[in-house]
DNA sequence: TATAAATCCTTCGTATGCCAACTAATTGGA
DNA sequence: TCCAATTAGTTGGCATACGAAGGATTTATA
């Protein structure tokens, strides 16, 4: 792995995949995946959002959300309610699971993130944060 | 998005996406994808690795790994030798392709990071990579 | 030495993830 | 107003990813 320390690609991809691997032991037991968690945020944060927008807000194609969305109507999460004002918009709604479940999958998510941080020191997460930020939104 | 500036494993998953798609995009010339580049970077270094320890070096699940490798037979990157000592391992050595393509492909993986760090100065790059492998290497 | 345990790889099932192409619906412009 | 361009979402194709289970082989042990 030494070979790959100046590789950040590589980098990256092995961090993501240890948080991904961290958050997603989290959350087997409410049958839910660390994508459709997001999407749950999202829609805690606002609920009837169409899926374009969801898709924007995590910067996620619109085709692999069309999936995720269906498996999480058949998990109970959400509803597809198709908008009246535009018949090719669906207004995605939490169902009240959906609701109920915020406290403990958001306590969930925050301990999954201090985990995948553990061994840094308070400057340092703000730095990696800041730093990945960086990388994200450049051009 | 603003919403998930604190949430480490979004940002992780976002900067990897940025990051695999850049290099994504300058391998599709030559048919390969950034995994069969690691795996090549892997055999450059060390020709007639079993899968086994390919797997372990890239931490890769051996599942996944079975289906790259397979695809890269058929791309014409490696052969699969039996190995004569113990008929479960696979040797995977490199074809005369893979191997006269290393120049080119290692200064497209070259450029890819530097793309990737773009609005980074000299000492967040260092500092970055050694923070990922902090996240990584953290049991 | 016969058998249990471990190892190597593959296959199956499920879930991202993206691109390209498609349908349906809406909007814009001549 | 009518048709072209745009927009929303889905589908199909391909490529990771991982867990679980299975087949073939090798090793360890009773």
């Amino acid at each position: 792995m030494d070979k790959f320390k100046d590789c950040v690609i590589f980098l990256l991809a092995k961090a993501y995949q240890k948080a991904h691997g961290t958050f997603k032991k989290r959350l087997t037991g409410y049958g839910l995946t660390p994508i459709q968690h997001l999407i749950l945020e999202v829609l805690w944060d606002e609920d009837g959002l169409s899926a374009r927008t969801i898709s924007e807000r995590l910067v996620l194609d619109p085709a692999t959300l069309s999936g995720v969305l269906e498996r999480m109507v058949s998990g109970g999460w959400i509803f597809k309610h198709p908008d009246p004002e535009d018949k090719r918009t669906l207004r995605i709604c939490l169902s009240d699971k959906g609701v109920s479940l915020k406290p403990k999958l958001t306590t969930e998510r925050d301990q999954a993130n201090q985990e995948c941080l553990d061994g840094l020191t308070m400057e340092e997460k703000v730095l990696l944060k800041r730093l990945l930020r960086d990388v994200s939104y450049t051009k």
